[in-house]
Parts: structure tokens; C-alpha cells; sequence
RNA sequence: GUGGGUGUAGCUCAAAUGGUCAGAGUGCCGGGUUGUGGCCCCGGAGGUUGAGGGUUCAAGUCCCUUCACUCACCCCA
């Protein structure tokens, strides 16, 4: 029988691994509740409508990244391959901009994008989401970044660097595409094959194009700054002042374009050095359009996503083992011992102490290396010479001593030391 | 979707130019020693060398096909 593998670009977060996704978790929860953001879990099937009308047509999420099926052959339905979409879905199916008018939330969970696996990239993967919604005050940018920039940090990634844009919005950015449309008129044929198809969905992307030949002509171009309308202008202005108040080191890439359409104004994106080539750790970016285009009242909205294997895999080194370390271990010989030792681990474990046996009944040394393996505080040993003469042994394995227990009220002495340590 | 790399015991890896090459370390199991455990010593189980085909007297080693993994392009978190 041959055994039946996960799918492609699908991985088991392994026991070993969890301690450090509860240590990231816990202090996203932790932080971002300090900021005032609420946690909401989200189902991760939505209909396919959702993200071609959110993330847009033209994008490469949608033309060929997505899982999407027909389900019982009258509704197409996708895995979600990012999470904004969804959160806006329920934001307005609940009328969340009800209850009141500025809306903080944040969800963690897995994506879905059909792309070939490398490093740092998986079919499945996990964000961390925030979205602030209601507010288009440049503060709300400024302090949207600073939490994710504390956040990092705090987690303990030194070496990021954040690169900040700003895209403009629907009064200035279709000024500025027709001034690049006519700019790559006449130059079409230097451009990679993707940028050709671009000129025609979204010529703005040839900006972040990494291939040498569309760099060089694009490196000529007029910049988005240049276009920006007075209100962007200032609303950038006010971000970015505010980051330098807050000693938020960033750098300003006017090639920054971001591969989703909904974003309007900032962009920014946490890059590191040390991921290969899949160097962005975070990204977001100021969605003002958005909430508006999947049928809700005009809202503006910022937020980001972090890549949570990206985070993960800079985490390298610190111990977050998530293995439990056993108060007790009761190594037992023969039959009436593993009988008493089953019924001792099981009633110290519901009055709350972790304890440990081996179901094997093996040797009693390979009990003992098994203890030592699970680096238990305590071993007690059973065996049928113990049973007899009514007394057990209790070994303090950190202190090196040992002293002998009556089996009367067994648990209860135990349960005494234990707490007492 | 396009390229490159790799596939040998559970894990990490050895096996010059095709010819005892199917191994070591580690882990696992058992035993010895020990203050019934950690160190040390002995023994044991475990691989149709990813799969299929071909060349050859002979293939883990060469050729073809296929699959898997991996890195990069593309794109993004």
C-alpha cells in the first residue's frame, strides 16, 4: 500500500514547529488588542464574484492563482487566496459600519494561491490580517504601520526595512496611467512579453517589473509623485511625518506598485534580506475604493498582511518548543505495577499534574531513558518488589535524591511534593 | 506556466573511472556495566538504492521516461 501524501505546496505545521506559531500568535493578540483591534475568524470558501470584483481581474491572483471550483455545478467558489476581500464581505453582510464608524479588526488563518512552491512560498500559507475601516485619516496610516512595525519587533525581527509609496487616488492615478500609457507608446517593443499584456490591463506594474530591459525604459519615466493630486500629496506628507515622529526608520520607493488593484494612496511593504527571494515579510496599503466596489457605503479602509511562514522562518535559533515537559514519570514492571501506575497517571493528571507512562510494559531501563528523554522532574518507580513490600520510589531527577512513598494515598502524597516544589 | 539541482535505512549522509557497495553515524529495540536512568560496551531489527524501461557479462553508478522534493524566474505575504 503505498501511502497517500499532502498535496503539493501543502505542509503540516509538525509539533515541533507550533510553539513558535502559539509565541507569534499570542503576541499579535496581544498587541493588536492593545490598538484597539478585534479579532474575527473568517470561513476561508467564498465566492469566486467576491475576489474577481475585490482583487481584480487583471491581477495574477485572479487570472491564475486561484482555487476555484464549481460547486454542484451552479455556484463558482474559491479558496480564498487573501484575506481583505473576506473581511470586507463580512464587515458589510453584518453591517459592521453600523455599530459604529470606525471598525478595527484582524484575523489569522490559511490562504490559498496556486503558484510553484520555493522557499517561502506554499500553496497553503498563513497571514496575520489587519484592516481598519472607516477612517481616512493619515493618522490611521501612520498608526496602522506603527503597530505592525511594533509588532515585528517585539516579536524580535531586527532586520527588516519598510518601504513606503503612495499610489495615488481615483482623481489623480488616472491621470498619471494615461501619462505613462502614452509615455510606453512607441516602446512596446522592448518590454518582456508580461509587460505588453500590461500596457493594455494595467500599465502601472511595469514599474515593479524585475526584468532588465522594461527597468531601463521604465527608468526614464515621470513618477507617480510628480501626478499626485494635492490632497495625496498632503495625506503621504502627514504619514510620513508622522512615521519620522514615531523614529520609524522607512524608505520611499516610488517603483512600488503592489500586485492587488484595490490599493489607493500608501503602500508600503516590510521587506528582509534574509528570506531569498521571497523577501516580503509584510505589505499593505490604503484601500479607499474598495468597501464602495463590493456594494457597501463609500468607506475608506487600511490594512496589511503579514506572511506568517515568512515571520516564522526569521525566527531561526530561539528555542519556542512547544514539547511539554512532564511533572512525573511512573516507570512500571509487570502487571499489577502498570495497573496501578495507569490508574495513579490518569488521577494525577485530572487533579492537574502532567504525568507520564509507557503502556509497553519494556524494560525498566528503557523506561528510565524514556523519563530521561522527556526530562521528567520526578520518576516514581512501580515494580513488583515495590508492590509487595507496599512502597514505591520516588526520584527527584533535578535534585538527585530519592526517598520511599507508602502506596497508601499514593496520588495524594505526590500531588503534595509536586506542588510543593 | 518556464528553467536549474537533488532523489541510497525513521533522520543526516558514504559508496574513484559501471564489477562483494548496499555501508557509517544517529535514532529505535534488546543485553552488559551502573546507586534499576544519563556515560561507556555488546548485539538486533530496518533499504526491491523514488518508480518504470533500456544499454551491458555486470548499474545506486550510464541513457530515456515518469514522479517527488528543492531553488530560481514570474508574482506576492
Amino acid at each position: 500500500m503505498e501511502v497517500i501524501t499532502a498535496v503539493k505546496g501543502f505542509k503540516d505545521i509538525l509539533p515541533e514547529e507550533t510553539g513558535r506559531w502559539h509565541y507569534v500568535e499570542n503576541i499579535a493578540r496581544e498587541i493588536f488588542s492593545r490598538f484597539g483591534f478585534k479579532e474575527i475568524r473568517l470561513p476561508v470558501l467564498e465566492k469566486t464574484d467576491l475576489f474577481k470584483r475585490g482583487i481584480g481581474e487583471a491581477t495574477d491572483i485572479v487570472e491564475k492563482e486561484m482555487y476555484t471550483f464549481l460547486d454542484r455545478g451552479d455556484e463558482y467558489l474559491t479558496l480564498r487566496p487573501e484575506a481583505t476581500a473576506s473581511v470586507i464581505r463580512a464587515y458589510l453582510e453584518h453591517s459592521l459600519y453600523n455599530a459604529e464608524s470606525v471598525t478595527r479588526l484582524f484575523t489569522i488563518g490559511p490562504m490559498f494561491r496556486r503558484e510553484r512552491p520555493q522557499k517561502g512560498r506554499f500553496r497553503q500559507f498563513h497571514q496575520i490580517d489587519v484592516e481598519l475601516l472607516g477612517l481616512d485619516d493619515p493618522r490611521a496610516d501612520a498608526e496602522v504601520i506603527l503597530m505592525l512595525m511594533h509588532f515585528l519587533t517585539t516579536v524580535g525581527l531586527s532586520k527588516v526595512s519598510l518601504e513606503l509609496n503612495s499610489l495615488g487616488c481615483s482623481a489623480c492615478r488616472p491621470t498619471f496611467r494615461t501619462v505613462i500609457t502614452e509615455f510606453l507608446q512607441g516602446k512596446e517593443e522592448g518590454l518582456c512579453e508580461d509587460c505588453k499584456r500590461r500596457l493594455g490591463s494595467n500599465p502601472l506594474r511595469v514599474f515593479d517589473c524585475k526584468s532588465r530591459e522594461c527597468q531601463e525604459i521604465i527608468a526614464d519615466a515621470p513618477h507617480l509623485s510628480e501626478f499626485l493630486c494635492g490632497d495625496c500629496q498632503s495625506h503621504f506628507g502627514d504619514v510620513t511625518s508622522a512615521l519620522t515622529e514615531f523614529e520609524i526608520p522607512y524608505q520611499i520607493n516610488p517603483r512600488m506598485v503592489r500586485g492587488l488593484d484595490y490599493y489607493t494612496k500608501t503602500a508600503f511593504e516590510v521587506t528582509t534580506e534574509h528570506l531569498g527571494s521571497q523577501n516580503a515579510v509584510a505589505g499593505g496599503g490604503r484601500y479607499d475604493r474598495l468597501v464602495q466596489e463590493l456594494g457597501g457605503p463609500d468607506t475608506p479602509g487600511i490594512g496589511f498582511a503579514i506572511g506568517f511562514e515568512r515571520l516564522i522562518a526569521l525566527l531561526e535559533g530561539a528555542d519556542f518548543s512547544a514539547t511539554p515537559t512532564p511533572d512525573l514519570f511512573v516507570a512500571s514492571l509487570g502487571d499489577a505495577a502498570q495497573k496501578m501506575a495507569f490508574v495513579l497517571c490518569n488521577s494525577l493528571r485530572r487533579k492537574g499534574i502532567h504525568a507520564e507512562q509507557d503502556f509497553s510494559a519494556k524494560s525498566l531501563k528503557s523506561q528510565m531513558k524514556k523519563a530521561n528523554r522527556l526530562n521528567c522532574a520526578y520518576t516514581l518507580i512501580l515494580g513488583d518488589r515495590e508492590i509487595e513490600e507496599k512502597k514505591a520510589e520516588l526520584r527527584d531527577m533535578k535534585a538527585g535524591t530519592q526517598q520511599t512513598l507508602s502506596l497508601d494515598n499514593l496520588d495524594q502524597s505526590i500531588l503534595k511534593l509536586i506542588k510543593e516544589r
